[in-house]
DNA sequence: ACGAGCGTTCGACCACGCTGAACGATTATC
DNA sequence: GATAATCGTTCAGCGTGGTCGAACGCTCGT
């Protein structure tokens, strides 16, 4: 499913690997870059200093950074998302409402990654962040996304990544989980019961665009102690449909 | 200013130019960031086949897109920033309490950067977004971190960038800039009134770290018409304040 | 059927990306 | 305070591989 390019550039792979050394290690040393990429000091030197010529990363008195331009792509990649722009506020609300940390999410490259993340309790700060990766089988958004993303493609997705085991309840059969799907499928949300974390339980929709394709999945998660009884099987499950149905609605006037 | 590269490597140059077509444009088509970035069409093919081979765009059914990749790096950039972890949910209390758009940025390469930007009433949608850059000159977070850096430094920025004239009231002349930095320095807010945008008013103070080197700024803007009065001269630059204190204090025990 | 646009592949040339060695500057160790 | 290690940087030279333009199917609209 990887793409492979008929001819690769070779000095790109090398940016790109020094742009993972860069991510990787807080401001490393010219020298921690070249062993990371695993080129001589002389060619991640050029590499970087072209970098930093047109802005890309900037040399601190630590050493060399990221610089925040990839913010600005960043953003761009998330606005490109037909669903971020839409689903935001109504994430923010259900934060609100509910208390609990709301995620939304979109599959790319067969794996989920988070557009946006939100907790109306902002004491606690966010482990975790925007642009993380998952695997899709193991948390609720994940699977409300492959509950409707067409068979073929979901098997191509499982062949490409499995279902590593994240954790006890984690969902490590291909058979189990297809009549998960079913299942969310016909009752509108998905559960992910410390699938992915211990003590972690989740309530996840998927979100469709005007073509009946999932572009993206909202969930709500929170400590498995606080998201129980009624709560899970019928408050969040409603409370969720509610807004799926609003982000929808939204998302047909642009 | 712009360290210039001793030997800029050209592949990495089109690259770039390649990913700035990519931001630019929606979902160009090969020809298209060909014409962009002024290479032959083979050389795009092959430098976009090679980044897609590496995840780092996506081809839709529209054309060539950066991929989520790029929010990952995004963050991994913001959150390089000492600044930005500890202020946001400070940032996002503050604008709950004054329903106003709360901003954070900070200095990237002369320019103004905002790293975050949070509005207590979601309903309007944000029509501008973190990462987006600005000139240091016309805005209460901008002017509130010039005020705290070395003369020279500013000097230096006012060099690159000059003073160009956003608005109306747009401070244009060096003389007035200084001028106003030293009132900022003194009473410690800075103001924006109509600077940047006409009927946009702003109010912002500068984040110290424990080497009283500024790391940022924290602003709270609106409508001139409801930043007016008391809540303009007293209300606004007192609370910010005491955010901003809670802040540094914050940074402290990291 | 036609042509105009697309994305892709190919061959060939010579720019240029790569390496390893050498440079001063800085810090560590005794 | 001398020595040694390690840093970032520069340089020359080799030979790979990045570049372009032409040519290929292909999907459009006419």
């Amino acid at each position: 499913m990887t793409e492979k390019a008929t001819r690769p550039i070779r000095s790109d792979e090398t940016l790109l690997a020094i742009l993972e050394a860069l991510e990787a290690r807080t401001a490393p040393s010219v020298s921690d870059v070249a062993t990371h990429a695993g080129v001589s000091k002389s060619t991640a030197h050029n590499h970087l200093s072209t970098l930093r010529e047109h802005g890309y990363v900037v040399d601190g008195e630590r050493g060399y950074e990221l610089s925040l331009r990839f913010l600005e792509l960043g953003e761009s990649a998330r606005t490109n998302t037909e669903i971020y722009e839409v689903a935001r506020p109504h994430a923010d609300e259900l934060s609100r409402e509910t208390g609990l940390l709301v995620n939304i999410s979109v599959e790319d490259r067969g794996k989920g990654v988070y557009l946006y993340r939100t907790r109306g309790d902002d004491r606690i700060r966010l482990s975790t962040r925007a642009g993380e990766v998952h695997e899709l089988h193991c948390t609720a958004t994940g699977k409300a996304i492959l509950a409707h993303l067409p068979k073929r493609r979901v098997e191509s997705i499982l062949d490409q990544h499995g279902l590593p085991k994240r954790s006890e309840n984690t969902i490590t059969e291909r058979e189990t989980l297809h009549s998960e799907l079913a299942e969310i499928r016909e009752r509108g949300y998905s559960v992910d019961d410390e699938e992915y974390g211990q003590g972690l339980r989740c309530v996840g929709v998927p979100v469709l665009n005007g073509d009946d394709a999932v572009i993206g999945a909202l969930s709500a998660s929170g400590p498995a102690t606080e998201v129980v009884g009624e709560r899970l099987t019928t408050e969040l499950p409603t409370h969720l449909k509610q807004v799926r149905n609003r982000i929808e609605l939204n998302l047909r006037d642009y």
